[in-house]
DNA sequence: CAGTAAATTCATCGTTTTTTCACATTAATG
DNA sequence: CATTAATGTGAAAAAACGATGAATTTACTG
């Protein structure tokens, strides 16, 4: 679980941090909006965390930023001083998926946090996904197509099932070699590509069988159903 | 949209239903857990909002039925006088989505309610961009005119998508570097013109089609709808 | 611990997409 | 109207991707 932190009060970092170590994260933290939009462009987080006020920007035009140029599905939780009613429907209704006023309350923070992850993750956290005609089954390790097992290796598994709990989510390659492989650095390698190409044919995914995965140029990967009206 | 109201005092159950006419939902209020756990067997909640304290049960105890008898997904707030810190947790960590202490404000309880659906949703959010004859599906990233799909490159269906997102705006090369291409760097290329040039020939963008793709000299570009009487 | 089979990564080539370049055309200025 | 600078556009060059066989690594077996 990777944490992306935006907050400029180093105190308030260092706390943060020694809370979040109990929900077995990685916490990465920025203490400007221009540093964590330039991470962005190659790292992947689960969750953000924003505060209101910031020596360059305001967590608002953060959010904005994160809404348009990433996915939708990335959760955003703001902490912040700012109490005022307007200013949490503001937030709200820009796309944070809770509000949480300081002073923290660490119990409540962290069950605030567990609450937006489990929404995040929960229908995909174990058991069966289903993508009709796909069914990825976790606990077998079998993906089926119309009901019958198609083989696939550990690794193209564990990557079209990564796709699967991930649908219409535009993947970068670090991302899915942080996420499949847990390689962090960024390496020159053209792993993924090839996995990905085994994939699309071991499981024959194509519009007939109405997904598509569709190479993003120089950026990665997104597998999406086609809606078929 | 169907709403299941968990709520003993009437005043409150009036003023909800008031609020939440304006979300566009069916509101069904129920003063008893046994009352709601009855008309479960037969109906479908889209939302449940539950109080804390019920003449025969608690609002904890009827997340953990929900949770166990119903599907997971369903989205539960808490509505409830209830503040002390542990009461929270406890509910968050029992399954709730969101927890709201009474006294209520309408914005941010909407606000609040809006965000726990929106997630539950998968995010509707983007949608299609109409500018008749042209269409622009942001999901299945394919720009249509006259509803016949064009065949456009991720670049040029980037920077097609980000035009007609941003009709009549005279928009800069930095700009549109910056948007579309994702590079901050001020850098002397030509670039931008010649992927305006292949968007406009490839969306065949002229006064025919009510639509002109004009440069601005020494800036960028304007995409503006020809108003035609 | 060696031999074997399977899985994964690497290397290559053909194809597609993007960028650069060259030159024709258009626009602004006085 | 002439000059200069910027834009339009087709073609070439460069970069990235798809697919597949070869090489390497890993896992298993006796």
């Amino acid at each position: 679980m990777q944490i992306a932190l935006l907050e400029d009060d180093m105190d308030q970092v260092a706390l943060l941090n020694a809370w979040l170590m109990r929900l077995d994260a990685t916490v990465s933290s920025f203490t400007t909006g221009q540093s964590l939009k330039s991470v962005l462009k190659k790292s992947h987080f689960d969750l953000f965390l924003l505060d209101w006020e910031l020596p360059d920007t305001t967590g608002i035009e953060v959010l904005d930023w994160i809404r348009t140029h990433l996915d939708w599905a990335v959760p955003v939780v703001f902490l912040t001083l700012r109490d005022s009613e307007s200013d949490i429907v503001r937030a709200l209704d820009a796309g944070a998926d809770d509000y949480i006023v300081k002073p923290l309350n660490s119990e409540v923070t962290l069950a605030r946090i567990r609450s937006v992850m489990r929404r995040l993750n929960g229908n995909t956290s174990q058991g069966v996904v289903n993508a009709a005609p796909y069914a990825v089954d976790l606990e077998q390790r079998v993906v089926t197509l119309n009901g019958d097992p198609v083989a696939l290796t550990q690794r193209e598994f564990n990557l079209a099932s990564y796709l699967f709990q991930h649908p219409s989510q535009v993947l970068s390659r670090e991302t899915l070699l942080s996420e499949v492989w847990g390689i962090d650095a960024e390496i020159n390698t053209r792993t993924v590509d090839t996995h990905i190409s085994r994939v699309r044919s071991k499981l024959n995914i194509s519009a007939d069988n109405g997904w598509l995965l569709h190479s993003i140029y120089q950026y990665g990967y997104r597998l999406e159903p086609i809606s078929r009206s």
